[in-house]
DNA sequence: ATTTTCGAGATTTTT
DNA sequence: TCTCGAAAAT
């Protein structure tokens, strides 16, 4: 196994095979690689099977990754299976343990849109308010109160013979804090949920963690198969996770955990930064040196995540160039921000560049509206990996429902499909049909079926529809998925429906739905497809994570952008209040400030020659404040930042104290002030000691430059006087 | 009884 | 831009 073309610390992660061995990888230090080659290194060298080998990543995209590379390394057409997400070990998991708790193989897997659904439906036949927010808050708290009870919620509610109790210790909270419905409407939903043998992406990690706690020679055997664990971007893992990788590794002990805390982006997701910190492992090594972006750049990332209280610290270094400037563009709209974006992506395309070398990240996927106009106006090829996420997209949960409508004669399918394209089948109709279901004790489908005879239900759309789904059900038999679907796609009128809409861009979509089924088709042994697992497999995918990266323009979120990296990035509507995020802010205060600043942190990180920050005056969307450019533009100090676009330098003032409004109004302490003036000599605790160059922003923050002649803009309160 | 239409309102981040 | 609900149109 050759390990030339590491570096020593690299080298080290490499051989550290024994033990619990911790990775702080800094950005860009090339952590992907240490994985791949340490995976290679297991099966190469130490001529460990690769069933015996679990590597969890963050996003099926990461997993599809390391695949390849891995292969690439062992130079072999193996793919195993458990280089994935957690979400898809626990799936794969289940499909062989869950018939200990009485569920089938096939169990379905429910998203964010299904459980939605389900639970809109169960306040419906509780008789309460069914706006979207009233059922968000409610499946908010559904999750928190799953989360409290963890075995016990499994005991009382997911077990098919449960008494279907609310666990003790949180009854009397819930009810507390979320009134007598909240029992209700727990149960309502819960019976739904059970009725159809599904569990939704927590339920996924509940059911594994409890089957491994109560069934111990489950969890020996598992434990006995998983000679190697590792993991990756464990700064971002929750309680659950590590309980999982943590039970696994017991017997063995063979743990490789690999991340950046200063790039945990999921505390408000639970994830669980101290356990990852005090981990106590037998091995540690971090991983500092950069190799990906400019001294320009990587200098940015520095100075901005030092603004940080709560950190390990750990400051990147490379030995590449300076590279460019970074450039601010600070535009009078944001249409003429996108539009900036546009004009330079040319101009640097006309230079040799291709549109694959540019991404665009931004906070929220509302901000991709602009760029995608812009986009548009200009020709530029792009892809939207934000937004509406591939399968969360209409048509195709629409198209999903038909294949599923068939495949297990799912009821919610059905109420989503049964009217789409129109049969004349409305509220009323539905009813009757849910009805009929209830006193045969049958699915809908068959409810309808039932109907079909009684004159008023004898419709020809009706029948048609009926004969289609039992059609398609001997078909499956002895047809592919992809045929399949090309068959339900043309004879169900779906294709029709959007051919006559003018929604090309659905049918473009349908058709690319088709193609992913056919790669999915072709990446499998035919003996291991089956449209069950299909189905189960893809409820677990959000992006359309297959497309190849052709020649596009990527526009994202920064967090779908993390792990990724391209030479050109533009982080755009660097506003405050967008960036940071004012209502994050507002709910978890300090902590989240960080995380935002975090946030910037990885997207600044992202890009290896280039880097442009663009943000535009005008009213926000969400809170109809006047905008201002973020703070965060600032931390970088000036000396690394060329400004664009006409700007009035009052306006870090009048930013500043905007800032410090939205702070105040998100409950944030205002900062200390320290009372430094113009040719102070002070102290850093890192960098030492320097005279103060300038002080703005009410003396909030102070231009240094240190006595190694850096120059930075920090924070006063990081400062203190010397003598 | 169903479908269409129109205006209002809302958008953090994800497996 | 998209979704949702109420009121009008079929």
């Amino acid at each position: 196994m050759e390990l030339r073309g590491l570096n020593e610390k690299q080298k080290q992660a490499v051989q550290a095979t024994e033990g619990r061995v911790r990775i702080i990888a800094g950005a860009g230090s090339g952590k992907t690689r240490v994985l791949a080659y340490r995976y290679a290194y297991l099966v190469d060298e130490l001529g460990i099977d690769p069933g015996n080998i679990l590597c969890l990543t963050f996003t099926n995209k990461a997993a599809q990754e390391m695949r390849n590379r891995i292969n690439s390394l062992i130079g072999g057409e193996y793919t195993s299976d458990f280089i994935c997400t957690i979400h898809s070990f626990c799936v794969k998991f289940l499909r062989e343990e869950i018939f200990r708790i009485g569920y089938p193989k096939t169990f379905r897997v429910l998203d964010e849109q299904d459980m939605k659904d389900i639970a809109k439906e169960a306040h419906e036949e509780n008789g309460l308010d069914r706006k979207e927010s009233t059922v968000e808050r409610f499946l908010k708290c559904f999750c928190k109160t799953k989360a409290m009870s963890g075995d016990e919620y499994v005991r009382c509610y997911l077990l098919p013979d449960s008494p279907l109790k609310f666990p003790k210790e949180t009854e009397a909270d819930a009810t507390k804090a979320y009134g007598d419905n909240h029992v209700r409407l727990f149960e309502s939903t819960i019976l739904r949920q059970r009725k159809f043998l599904s569990l939704d992406f927590d339920d996924l990690i509940f059911v594994t963690i409890y089957i491994l706690n109560n069934f111990p020679e489950v969890r020996e055997k598992w434990q006995k198969k998983m000679n190697y664990i590792m993991v990756d971007e464990v700064q971002d893992c929750n309680r659950l996770d590590w309980e999982i990788f943590q039970t696994l590794a017991a017997i063995h002990g063979n743990l490789f955990l690999v991340g950046d805390p200063d790039q945990t982006i999921y505390e408000w997701r639970g994830a669980d930064l101290p356990q990852f910190i005090n981990c106590n492992p037998q091995t540690d090594i971090i991983m500092a040196q950069n190799y990906r972006s400019t001294s320009n750049i990587l200098n940015a990332a520095n100075a901005i995540i030092e603004h940080n209280d709560e950190r390990i610290r750990k400051e990147l270094f490379t030995q590449s160039s300076d590279g460019e400037k970074l450039i601010h563009f600070h535009a009078r709209n944001d249409r003429q921000e996108a539009d900036w974006i546009s004009s330079r992506i040319v101009k640097m395309c006309k230079d040799g560049a291709g549109f694959s070398d540019f991404a665009v990240l931004v906070r929220s996927s509302y901000l991709t509206r602009n760029i995608e106009q812009s986009f548009m106006r200009e020709k530029i090829s792009y892809v939207i990996w934000g937004g509406v996420r591939f399968f969360e997209r209409k048509e195709i949960k629409d198209a999903l429902s038909y294949l599923r409508l068939v495949a297990f004669d799912d009821d919610m399918a059905f109420r989503r499909i049964v009217n789409v394209p129109s049969r004349k089948i409305g509220r009323k109709a539905m009813e009757d049909i849910s009805a009929t279901a209830n006193e045969n004790g049958c699915s809908l489908f068959e409810a309808l079926r039932i109907l079909s005879s009684q004159k008023a239900y004898a419709k020809e759309a009706v029948m048609k529809f009926i004969e289609l789904i039992d059609t398609a059900r001997t078909l499956s038999g002895g047809m592919s998925i992809s045929n399949l679907l090309e068959y339900l796609l043309a004879n169900s009128g779906l294709n029709e429906l959007y051919r006559t809409d003018e929604q090309e861009e659905r049918l473009e979509n349908l058709n690319e739905l088709i193609q992913s089924v056919k790669t999915y088709e072709n990446d499998r042994r035919e003996d291991d497809i089956s449209l069950e697992t299909y189905l189960q497999d893809i409820a677990l995918y959000t992006n359309a994570d297959y497309r190849k990266d052709k020649n596009f323009v990527k526009v994202m979120t920064i967090h779908q952008a993390k792990g990724l990296e391209f030479p050109y990035v533009f982080i755009a509507g660097l506003n405050e209040g967008v960036m940071p995020n004012k209502r994050s802010v507002r709910e978890r205060k300090k902590k989240a400030m960080e995380e935002e600043r975090r946030l910037m942190y990885v997207a600044v990180t992202r890009a290896e020659k280039r880097l442009f920050l663009t943000e535009s005056e005008g009213y926000s969307m969400q809170g109809g404040f006047e905008k201002f450019p973020s703070r965060f533009i600032r931390e970088i100090g000036t000396e690394m930042v060329i400004t664009e676009g006409i700007m009035d330098e009052s306006i870090w003032d009048r930013a500043s104290s905007f800032s410090r409004s939205m702070d105040s109004e998100c409950g944030l302490a205002p900062t200390r002030k320290e009372g430094l003036a113009e040719g102070d000599a002070v102290m850093h605790k890192i960098f030492g000691s320097g005279t103060v160059r300038r002080v703005y922003d009410d003396g909030d923050y102070c231009e240094v430059i240190f006595s190694n002649g850096m120059t930075r803009s920090l924070k006063a309160d990081k400062l203190t006087k010397a003598d």
